[in-house]
DNA sequence: TAAAAATACTCCATAGGTATTTTAT
DNA sequence: ATAAAATACCTATGGAGTATTTTTA
């Protein structure tokens, strides 16, 4: 059966005349004809009683016809809904980022997403890494920012902006007093650390490795706001991202950049090579280094 | 747009796998790979993102897909219509009656139609012959019976049987004195006569202008039981088809043959030659021929 | 006789096939 | 290297055309 030959049928069956129908559908009469023949007997019975005078709808005809229109209608509604998204600059898109940096980094790109892209609706997932490359395999996710280096097959990467970790310890703590924090210093401290999962805590296993500091085993802290308490209550030091640090002072914790060290995380987009809206993404992406590319310049606070 | 490309792509999502769907389809891989791209360009939006790992659906074709569930199942719901619709012994069958008729025969006819034909069912529409004939044109019927002879194009007429006119008359008439009525008693006599649109009236007319009787033209009866309560109430004489005639005598009113005359109608099937269960109609003409062949006997009530 | 649908036939677009290439993991 | 989809190219079905016939009011 063909959609076409249904057009046919309701032609027909809306003006009574095979004549008049071939013309509205812009075909010979004899090819309407033969449509609406093969058509019946496709369906094994016929649609129309028809003689040189009259055509008119049989029983079955009668019960095809608000059928084949709903069918017409539907079609219709796959042509118009495949018109309103043929746009990639609208619709939703679906954005996947890690706890470690959604909290500190979405604030400060709502405004300029929906600004630059008003007609886009961004449905935000927060979840560790893992889960957003799984969700972006299995086309759960659009896009996600996840921390370089990737290698996940089948996806684009566009490296975003890099992130430097700072020092953080309780005010009481002997850096206060030190002029500068050197990565050395580092050396035999104790630090506190996030739970497993979290991409953020192997960055910072890899820094006490290279400059000998050990986990303090007794606790690992859920998030970023949990780590910043113990460290405030005094139970230690540790390292935070640039971004999650205040621009204010805070009583009971200090934080320093470490002088002359390379303490980062570099962040990423990534996508699917196959992704319809990778115009969008691309842009949204150019949008993003223009709002995080330069790092604040404060060395401690 | 093609009904079979909406089915490659319902299979496609099912599977999210070009080769198992194809052979889902009975296509070849190519064959498939090729339609669904011809959909897409035609819908101006991709359906999947896929590549040599995964199939998956995109935002649009993720909108798509339940519309094109619906679509097909639509087509379902036709075929299946068709196929339950294709036996003619089954289904709707509207039949027209006029009313100087339908009183008397349909009751005659009821029991033994939906014994012989127990998937059919019958819709009754009693009027006047011209609106009968209008809707057996048009469609809303499917056969009528209608007093012979008639010419209506593009109808096919099965004959039926005949059907004899009595006299009817008040108990205190000279008639009942009478041992035989004959044709030419009826000269001078005034004749109640039904409203125009009955057939009936037509052929008393005839009959009344061949014998020398006059129309009484204070009243026109609006059907065979005003005519024959004007009887009984002796304001005149009148014929009554022998099928409204009782089989048990009734007070104040007289029917009797008239002797040597041929006053009947004939009564015939008709349907259009188009309609597509002749099969069934001849059918049923036979079953009343059977029932309505032979007149009853009597000579007087 | 006239108007409408059906038939006969011809042509070409395209759905479908096979063989092969490309792509991405 | 392998598995999957895409491409190339050929074939054949069938949709569409024109000319003509049939039908029936």
């Amino acid at each position: 059966m063909n959609l076409r030959d249904i057009e046919y049928f309701v032609a027909v069956a809306k003006s009574g005349h095979f004549r008049i129908a071939a013309e509205e559908c812009y075909v010979s009469q004899p090819t309407l004809s033969g449509q609406i023949k093969k058509l019946e007997e496709e369906l094994g019975s016929s649609l129309f009683e028809r003689n040189t005078r009259s055509v008119i709808l049989t029983a079955f005809g009668e019960e095809a016809l608000p059928i084949a229109k709903k069918i017409l209608a539907n079609v219709q509604e796959l042509q118009s809904c495949a018109e309103s998204l043929k746009d990639p600059y609208q619709g939703i898109l679906k954005i996947g980022i890690f706890p470690t940096l959604g909290p500190w980094l979405f604030p400060r790109l709502s405004e300029p997403i929906t600004e630059e892209f008003p007609h886009v609706q961004v449905h935000l997932l927060e979840e560790q890494s893992n889960y957003l490359i799984q969700k972006l395999q299995n086309g759960e996710l659009d896009i996600a920012f996840l921390a370089l280096p990737q290698d996940i097959p089948g996806m684009k990467e566009i490296p975003l902006f890099s992130e430097s970790f700072w020092a953080a310890f309780p005010e009481k703590h002997s850096w206060s007093q030190k002029e500068e924090i050197y990565p050395d210093d580092l050396n035999g401290e104790n630090m506190l650390l996030l739970n497993d999962g979290h991409c953020f805590r192997d960055q910072a296993i890899e820094i006490c490795y290279r400059y000998g500091a050990e986990e303090r085993k007794q606790f690992r802290a859920t998030g970023i706001e949990t780590l910043r308490q113990m460290v405030r209550m005094g139970s230690g030091i540790t390292l935070i991202p640039r971004m999650a640090i205040p621009d204010f002072p805070e009583k009971g914790i200090r934080y320093k950049e470490v002088s002359g060290a390379d303490f980062k995380r570099n962040i990423g987009l990534f996508y699917r090579t196959t992704h319809p809206k990778s115009l969008l993404i691309e842009d949204l992406a150019k949008l993003i280094k223009g709002i995080c590319g330069i790092e604040l310049p404060v060395k401690s606070i």
